[in-house]
DNA sequence: TAGAACCCTGGAGTGCACTCGAAGCAAGCG
DNA sequence: CGCTTGCTTCGAGTGCACTCCAGGGTTCTA
């Protein structure tokens, strides 16, 4: 709800970070999956998926011999990721960013870390803030709730 | 972080529901303000407080004499619920249904009070979400940490 | 009373993140 | 063999939430 209209149909819950390291519920033990079966589970469209590659989101793609991309259990551990970070908000500039460093090697970890951190401490501040929007919302709904009843017993 | 250029310096923090009812860090206990005194304190631009009127989003602004807007202290309230529901991702569309429903008058108490429990659970849902994402992201900042820890060691 | 600073309106423009269309190639099926 | 489905590219279009502009009126300060 957070952006217009993101990830329609998103898979409803990956239960432990270890969907980042294997472990999809997938056609099969496969090592390689079309464009819209990726489409299918993760939720983005097969449009978007192109439009992330183009804008550098995506760590290369393999190719069949005849041109059309053959995602690969890494890609999909990759776009889990990039969905997580995108449910923070974090703008798809700033994933590019860390895309670009993973693609330039092991001397970027610190600098992803520090992204990471980064990040992270934007989500703790978020959830403060949400936490007080709810008090708020829970304020509003009581102040409704009482004057349902009141007028009612009159 | 959540959308583009939101709130670019929103007041640090309302301690209590209570600011929903009086109780601004305003220049002095008036009640009748200008467009760029409410832009200063609820870090919406002068542009913008136009437009949530233009659109329906403010229930009426007094105006001076002269036709300049003169907002009040329930104004303030008013922008205060505002910018929480904006930060739930609440589209500004369903803001205005809402401001809809509190110009209808008192008729309206119940689709109010179910339209504010729908977003609570949509932001008890969100806070969830934003804990999964915690989740991974401590999971990868440790990974991070722990390998630079290795280079380091050998 | 002059000048600066502020405010008004309607409408056009911006940035983001998709989202879609057009034109064409390739594979599988009855 | 034709049909359907899916893939490719590039570029244009969409929806949201602002954001800004032009051209003019108003209010405050010296």
């Amino acid at each position: 709800m957070i952006d217009s209209s993101p990830v329609p149909n998103r898979p409803k819950a990956a239960p432990r970070p270890s969907s980042l390291s294997g472990g999809h519920p997938l056609p099969e033990g496969r090592d390689h999956y079309t464009i819209s079966e990726v489409a299918e589970v993760t939720g983005l469209s097969a449009h978007t998926l192109r439009w992330y590659e183009r804008i550098g989101l995506m760590p290369h793609v393999d190719r069949s011999h005849t041109g059309q991309r053959r995602f690969r259990n890494r890609d999909l551990d990759w776009l889990a990721l990039v969905g997580k970070l995108r449910l923070t908000g974090m703008p798809v500039a700033d994933m590019v960013r860390y895309a670009e460093l993973v693609r330039e090697g092991e001397h970027t970890f610190e600098a992803r870390q520090e992204l990471l951190e980064a990040t992270r401490r934007d989500v703790r501040a978020r959830i403060e803030e949400l936490r007080d929007t709810l008090a708020v919302l829970d304020y509003k709904i009581d102040l409704y709730a009482d004057a349902r009843r009141a007028s009612e017993r009159f």
